[in-house]
DNA sequence: CGGGTTTGACCGGCGC
DNA sequence: GCGCCGGTCAAACCCG
């Protein structure tokens, strides 16, 4: 018995000193990816100022242009042209000085070096070395490298998609599909995501008495975008939206955020951004075993089932089949449930489909101050995951960000706590329910983070009428009334592939903060998000999606 | 009348 | 080969 612990012990001290060794590693790359991100930062705010002060005063649709070049620029993270691209664009990510002092601070504490681990992660192919080997567990060593190869979109979709275009980068790698669930409570029989969607089928799908709906983007005609729209066995009040494909033509701004970030989130999924190392999880109710890890402040708990091959997320993940990727985006904010159950349970009706899911929510998260232009989300919920924190790197022009911020990010919370904090939800929920500016900020902040697939998606592209940058402020109203922050839990993520870090571009959260003189309105905090305000029926059997 | 929805039929993949 | 099932098609229908 003694000497089963002592070796326990032993073991896991020799775990501990891999950790350490690996974070010592992931923090040298962390710092050179900062000074990346900073040189980086500062060119593009010098592209971005020429670029407004060049196109102020030109049409509706230069002005539109000029709003969403600085994303094509900035935002282009974890995309993948990224990687070919511009290797030292990738790492504009949102690590900032706070953060890095933050780790710094937080020695002990893993997820953060996860953080980083992702973070590196993306530049596995450029660089074997990067830290991991060491790591206890690996259960993805090889999964990654199957996901590497899968590509987004998926070759069915390629098939009607026109060629050309942004998706290009996309097209050359047509090997498996990928399908981004988003999961949400809705009273509304569908989300309100902004596109056009026409109904093409409906089904009753094994396993839930529920019928699916099937769409069509018709906000293109040869978009090849479509969406699944469920309601959850279990839960009806639970929608469940599944995106496959990637549009080929402008969105307007308020379906970006969908279209951004189920194409990050497949982005990332088809990436193979989990590629990097793991950690055993003594979650007891892990099928077989589990990892957690951190993307960038998503906060990743798989559980690998070891006969299914799927993966099922505590707070966030996503994973891919030979076949078939999913990856769901929880946006239920149900601070009662157990998510890891949900997922267990109720989520992917086809077990062939390797579900896994980037949950925006968490039962006990909270929105911590991080220092100066760094807005961090956190969850407290993980076993050690608790303090990777998603982070909206707001900064960058500190005087606007830390004005627009310090309110709330005096609301100081500790990093290390492991509680809930209700103190700092409940700030949190306030700030986000009754100040416009932080709400149009975080419009920014969200658009940044999963804004970057406005290649494929042309995230923060318009639909032309009225995106013009004088209707900027029109735009977040629209965003704003699709997109209220539920329930006051505003759980940021950050699915970008490779472990792209997060970046709310200074120029976006500019303009965006810029025009902050909105009325309250612009966010109408709900309960339930992304309702569809023409929506009639409640449930997918009779789902009709008026979303356009 | 045009556009969207409904709904049964059809097709293809997959497992047995 | 067969049946199941998910996904799609398309004619009929509905609605503004």
């Amino acid at each position: 018995m003694q000497k089963e612990q002592d070796s326990s012990l032993k073991a896991v001290r020799a775990e501990m000193g891999e950790v350490r060794e690996e974070n010592k590693r992931l923090k040298m790359h962390l710092g050179q990816m900062m000074k990346d991100y900073q040189a980086l930062h500062m060119k593009f705010y010098d592209i971005i100022q020429q670029d407004e002060t060049k196109k102020s005063t030109s049409t509706v649709d230069n002005s539109h242009q000029a709003f969403e070049e600085p994303e094509l620029v900035s935002l282009s993270l974890g995309r993948f042209s990224s990687e070919s691209k511009n290797d030292g664009k990738s790492k504009t990510y949102s690590h900032g000085k706070d953060e890095e002092d933050e780790k710094a601070n937080n020695e002990g504490d893993l997820s953060l070096r996860l953080d980083c681990k992702f973070e590196v992660s993306k530049f596995r192919n450029a660089n074997e070395t990067l830290p991991n080997p060491s790591s206890p567990v690996n259960i993805f060593k090889d999964k990654p490298k199957e996901e590497v190869e899968e590509t987004w979109p998926p070759p069915k979709v390629l098939k009607t998609m026109p060629s050309g275009g942004e998706d290009e980068v996309a097209q050359q790698c047509p090997l498996k599909k990928a399908r981004v669930y988003v999961r949400m409570r809705c009273d509304t029989p569908t989300m309100n995501d902004g596109c056009q969607w026409r109904k093409y089928g409906q089904k009753i799908a094994k396993g839930n008495p529920c019928p699916r709906a099937y769409y069509r983007c018709t906000l293109a005609s040869s978009c090849p975008v479509r969406k699944q729209v469920q309601r959850c066995a279990e839960d009806m009040s639970i929608l469940i939206t599944s995106y496959e494909g990637t549009h080929n033509h402008p969105l307007p701004l308020s379906a970006t955020f969908m279209a951004s970030t189920t194409s990050s989130a497949a982005s990332m999924l088809l990436s193979g951004s989990l590629s990097s190392s793991f950690r055993t999880n003594p979650n007891p109710s892990a099928t077989s075993s589990s990892t957690s890890a951190d993307l960038h402040g998503l906060n990743f708990y798989l559980a690998k089932d070891s006969n299914s091959n799927q993966f099922y997320l505590h707070n966030s993940s996503l994973s891919a089949s030979p076949s078939h990727s999913t990856i769901t985006i929880d946006l239920t904010s149900n601070p009662s449930s157990s998510q890891f159950n949900r997922f267990n349970s109720s989520y992917a009706p086809n077990p062939k489909f390797a579900p896994a899911s980037l949950n925006f929510s968490s039962s006990e998260s909270n929105v911590i101050p991080w220092g100066n232009g760094l807005l961090i989300h956190g969850s407290t919920s993980q076993l050690y995951s608790r303090n990777q924190l998603g982070k909206l790197n707001l900064g960058g022009r500190p005087p606007m960000e830390h004005s627009l911020f310090q309110p709330y990010m005096q609301q100081k919370t500790p990093v290390t706590s492991q509680q809930p904090l209700p103190d700092t939800i409940a700030a949190a929920t306030k700030a986000i329910t009754t100040d416009p500016s932080f709400q149009s900020a975080l419009v920014a902040a969200l658009k940044s983070i999963i804004g970057n697939e406005s290649g494929s998606d042309n995230g923060g592209s318009s639909d032309g009428a009225s995106m013009g940058g004088g209707d900027h402020l029109a735009q977040k109203l629209k965003w704003g009334e699709h997109f209220p922050l539920a329930s006051g839990y505003l759980h940021l993520s950050s699915p970008t592939p490779k472990g792209n870090k997060i970046a709310c571009t200074t120029s976006y959260l500019n303009k965006t903060t810029s025009a902050n003189s909105q009325p309250e309105s612009m966010f109408l905090p709900t309960s339930l998000p992304f309702p569809s305000p023409k929506s009639a029926s409640a449930f997918p059997g009779d789902d009709r999606d008026h979303s356009n």
